[in-house]
RNA sequence: GGGUGGUUAGCUCAGUUGGUUAGAGCGCUACGUUGACAUCGUAGAGGUCAGCAGUUCGAAUCUGCUACCACCCACCA
């Protein structure tokens, strides 16, 4: 339907998005304006939506990247592109299991492993179900232009398909791998997980320095009883299987190849030498853990060490332990340093401040753990995206994340992928099983999507969320089948992230998408700063500093949390947001709807559908304003296709409210009760169709809301649809902006005297140009009315002769004498001093000049432009000097 | 220990390949609402572009160093 009869009514003063936005948003699906299809004839455009968590809450982190996708999507679709945005979310494996589980303690108190792992499953579908559309709704709200009957899930059919797929290709090729190595467990989540799920946080702690009794044999050999080591670890020492030192440390020289004790079990272990020791660090001297320290399972690999497993996977201590087994591994800590001491092995406490290691998501600290887990080799993957990095196949923009981006690539190690959980994709793994039903190791498994023989049962794990991430631009187009969505979609053409992610994600999709498809799966990625609170802290849940966006919607309009948030998005830097500063683009949207509501004012009801191009000459500010425009169309298509989004969208603004409101709507607006011609409201009309045109990809809503009320508009001439305007070079030929430019000067010149000289507003005043030249003597009276507009002008005189009143105040633009008689008002010192400022100005500008000009190595090296630039400067400036000291003296 | 980003008006920030009289929004000062808009208009005040040294005819912009603030990466027990 139609809203042509809502132009009967009253306009409200003031602009309510709410009252506007959901019906737009529905105008716009039912008519399928979002959807693309792949033989359109027109060039792709594609842009995958990062698919947010599925039980997720939109955030301003989302809500910042969908303003720049949409907006870019969009301009793109105005421009003539099939223009593809595809949403989807996100299974996010740990996060949503989190959810679905803390959710059935509450309900039926019952843990996962109460329900089973079938049943669990379960309820995370039905929990989806439920939950899941809450974030695209939300999204929605934003007024986001995506293509929402392509929408997809990471464990779709297709999309789970296409993960086991890769996950056999890679595994066939040698690329995916199982291996009992230490990776990085977290107790709480009882999970594998991968170095990049590791954050790195200082703690306070100690350093204890325990003695380690030598054997008889190393003791009298080398005339010392103890060995004293440093560590952070005390709680480890049950599973030392060595000491090491230096092998050139002259103090424990001798005490190579003998044995210590280790205290708390007793256990005799050797004493070695390896490089990676540091003398001069700790008590020089290092204990061996090759079950729980990375360093010192390499250490334990050189010398064919024991790795003595003494942690569960809960955290606690086992059987290994010895007297310490069941105990959790910070009161074991605290027991065996308390035993140390009583044993008199207590050498030294210090405070000591390390780094350590915890998971990203529970914030549990991490325990290096010796286990079972699958793996992808990345290093040749990563050759593959450094090569095409090389060779340009795809731009970061800034580009400085390109070096952030090598230097990962060049630094990688393997990616463990497998998943101690339920709720994912199941490896497509299957083992033989044992008569008591456990699988059967000692023979080999098969990897296979199906069930490869009867009473084989399937790797329990679940692969990383990443590992479909990776697969999103492609997966999503129904990739590995040869789709025509996936051929014609497919690269897509930008892909807008959070830096934060560049790792998880950007990087692996790079070299999956190279691997996999043999192409590059993005041509751009924009990389957008993290949204934090007014003082710069991360927006967080723990926090509670988050500002809600579909709260600032409510309060704002969904423009106006557009507007903010991309006129903040410079180049990649972080965001400090104050909710305040939706209030600029609630402003702006406010005066662009009285803009509108303007000229709907002056709009006669029955021509309203019938305008065209009006016939005959354009006025000098009709001719200014498409000048304008057109200078603005250039640079916003200039700002665009480098992704400066905030450039383009000041440059609108500015177009929008300080050239067409501040000065073409007040030259065209009507004396007192008169009306406005047709013509004229049609021609400005022709114009605000431009700007709203140029506004669209940024503020939908309001756009088209006025757009659709001042024409009565059939769904195919939606603004949405509409051609994106085209920068005419022929618009700028025509120099009417100098004439106009100049009168602009003139107009804030005499507006500074009315003010400085406190002429009440009310008074009418009398202006008297004496123009530079003879020439402009007819301009400057043809255009009289524009001085009649914007001064409230009571006469006006142009004369080459003119003689300034004794009591008035002057100024000078561009070599033009303006004299406003002020009988009676005149403070002459005042005015004097007014002069003797401007004066001064002039002067220092000319020093400046003049230093330049002279200086012979500035006229040689500078180009012609800029020398020439300086010289007319110069000139200028020289004749508003002269003429003010004329005033000056005649003042005194 | 390496690396990246930041430091510009009272506040929050723009500023493209070096060439403007360095900009915006908010705030501030003065004046102003009888028909577009006070979510507004007009005029104005306010800056040694963190500091030092260099390159250059010319630096907020390029180079080096320093300071402070963020962030990322790294196996010193």
């Amino acid at each position: 339907m139609t809203r042509g009869n809502l132009n009967e009514q009253e306009i409200p003063k003031k602009y309510d998005p709410n009252s506007i936005e959901d019906h737009w948003y529905q105008y716009w699906t039912d008519h399928r304006m979002f959807e693309v299809h792949e033989d359109s004839g027109k060039q792709p455009f594609t842009i995958m939506m990062p698919p947010p968590n599925v039980t997720g809450a939109l955030h301003m982190g989302h809500a910042l990247q969908g303003a720049v996708q949409d907006t870019v999507t969009r301009m793109k679709r105005m421009q003539g592109y099939e223009a593809l945005w595809l949403p989807g979310t996100d299974h996010a494996g740990i996060a949503t299991q989190n959810v679905v589980e803390r959710a059935l303690k509450k309900t039926e108190k019952k843990s996962r492993h109460d329900i089973g792992r079938e049943a669990f499953i379960q309820k995370v579908w039905e929990w989806k179900e439920k939950y899941g559309a809450i974030i695209t709704r939300q999204y929605s709200k934003l007024g986001v232009s995506c293509d929402w009957s392509r929408e997809r899930f990471t464990m779709d059919e297709g999309l789970s398909r296409a993960v086991q797929e890769t996950f056999i290709l890679l595994h066939k090729e040698g690329l995916i791998y199982k291996g009992n190595y230490l990776v990085n467990w977290c107790p709480v989540d009882m999970t594998a997980i991968s170095d990049e799920e590791v954050e790195h946080v200082e703690r306070k702690g100690y350093m204890w320095h325990v003695a380690y009794p030598l054997d008889e044999e190393t003791a009298s050999r080398s005339g010392i009883s103890h060995i004293t080591i440093a560590t952070t670890r005390p709680e480890t020492i049950p599973a030392d299987t060595a000491v090491s030192v230096h092998p050139d440390d002259d103090r424990f020289r001798k005490l190579i190849g003998g044995h210590a004790y280790v205290p708390t079990t007793g256990r005799k272990v050797p004493i070695i030498a390896d490089d990676y020791v540091k003398m001069d660090y700790g008590s020089g001297a290092l204990k061996v853990t090759p079950a729980h320290d990375e360093n010192d399972f390499e250490i334990g690999q050189r010398h064919s060490l024991p790795a003595i497993n003494i942690i569960n996977k809960d955290g606690t201590l086992n059987e290994a332990s010895g007297r310490y087994s069941g105990m959790d591994r910070f009161d074991a800590r605290e027991k065996i340093v308390k035993d140390l001491e009583e044993e008199g092995l207590l050498v030294k406490v210090e405070d000591y401040v390390n780094q350590i290691g915890i998971s990203n998501r529970s914030k549990a600290i991490i325990e290096p753990l010796l286990s079972d887990q699958w793996f992808v080799r990345m290093k040749p993957l990563a050759e593959k995206a450094m090569q095409a990095s090389r060779e340009g196949q795809f731009h970061f923009y800034p580009d400085r994340w390109e070096n952030e981006f090598f230097r990962w690539m060049e630094n990688i190690r393997d990616w463990v992928i497998s998943r101690q959980l339920w709720w994912g994709h199941r490896i497509p793994v299957w083992y033989y099983t044992r008569e008591d039903g456990s699988i059967d190791h000692s023979r080999d498994y098969v990897v296979s999507i199906e069930q490869p023989e009867e009473g084989m049962q399937q790797d329990p794990d679940v692969l990383d969320t990443w590992f479909s991430s990776w697969l999103w631009p492609f997966s999503t187009l129904g990739w590995p089948e040869k789709t025509k969505a996936y051929d014609f979609f497919y690269p897509t053409s930008l892909l807008v992230s959070g830096y934060d992610i560049l790792f998880f994600w950007v990087s692996r999709m790079i070299m999956g998408g190279l691997h996999l498809t043999g192409k590059a799966p993005f041509h751009d990625i924009f990389m957008t700063g993290i949204v934090k609170d007014k003082q710069g802290r991360k927006m967080s849940k723990s926090l509670n500093n988050g500002i809600d966006p579909l709260e600032m919607i409510d309060q704002y309009g969904a423009d106006a949390v557009r507007y903010c948030l991309i006129i903040l998005c410079a180049q990649g830097q972080d965001i400090k947001l104050d909710p305040r500063k939706f209030e600029m683009g609630r402003n702006f949207a406010n005066k662009l709807w009285n803009a509108f509501r303007f000229l709907h004012l002056h709009l006669d009801p029955d021509t309203r559908y019938a305008r065209d191009e009006p016939a005959g000459d354009k006025e000098l500010h009709d001719r200014w304003m498409i000048n304008r425009l057109h200078q603005t169309i250039r640079s916003v298509d200039d700002d665009l296709s480098r992704y400066r989004l905030n450039e383009a969208l000041l440059k609108v603004y500015s177009l929008v409210w300080d050239d067409f409101c501040d000065w073409y709507l007040e030259l065209i607006k009507p004396e007192y009760g008169k009306t406005m011609s047709q013509q004229t409201v049609e021609q400005a009309i022709i114009i605000f169709e431009s700007l709203l045109k140029l506004l669209h990809p940024f503020m939908p809503y309001i756009t088209e809301e006025i757009w659709q009320r001042l024409r009565d508009r059939s769904p195919e001439e939606a603004l949405i649809r509409s051609a994106w305007p085209v920068f005419d070079k022929n618009s700028l030929v025509d120099q009417a902006g100098n004439l106009f430019g100049t009168l602009q000067q003139m107009i804030s010149s005499v507006r500074n005297i009315r003010a400085e000289m406190n002429v009440p507003e009310n008074l009418e005043i009398t202006l008297i140009i004496k123009p530079a030249e003879s020439s402009w003597r007819a301009s400057f009276l043809q255009h009289r009315s524009i001085f009649d507009k914007m001064l409230q002008l009571g006469e006006l005189k142009v004369e080459m002769d003119a003689r300034r009143p004794k009591a008035s105040a002057s100024d000078v633009v561009n070599g033009h004498q303006l004299f406003v008689p002020l009988s009676g008002l005149v403070d002459f010192e005042k005015e004097k001093e007014r002069i003797r400022k401007e004066i001064a100005r002039l002067d220092s500008f000319l020093t400046v000049a003049a230093k330049k000009l002279t200086n012979k190595k500035f006229l040689e090296h500078a180009p012609d432009q800029v020398v020439q630039n300086e010289h007319n400067k110069q000139k200028d400036a020289q004749i508003n000097l002269e003429k003010m000291k004329n005033i000056l003296a005649d003042l005194d």
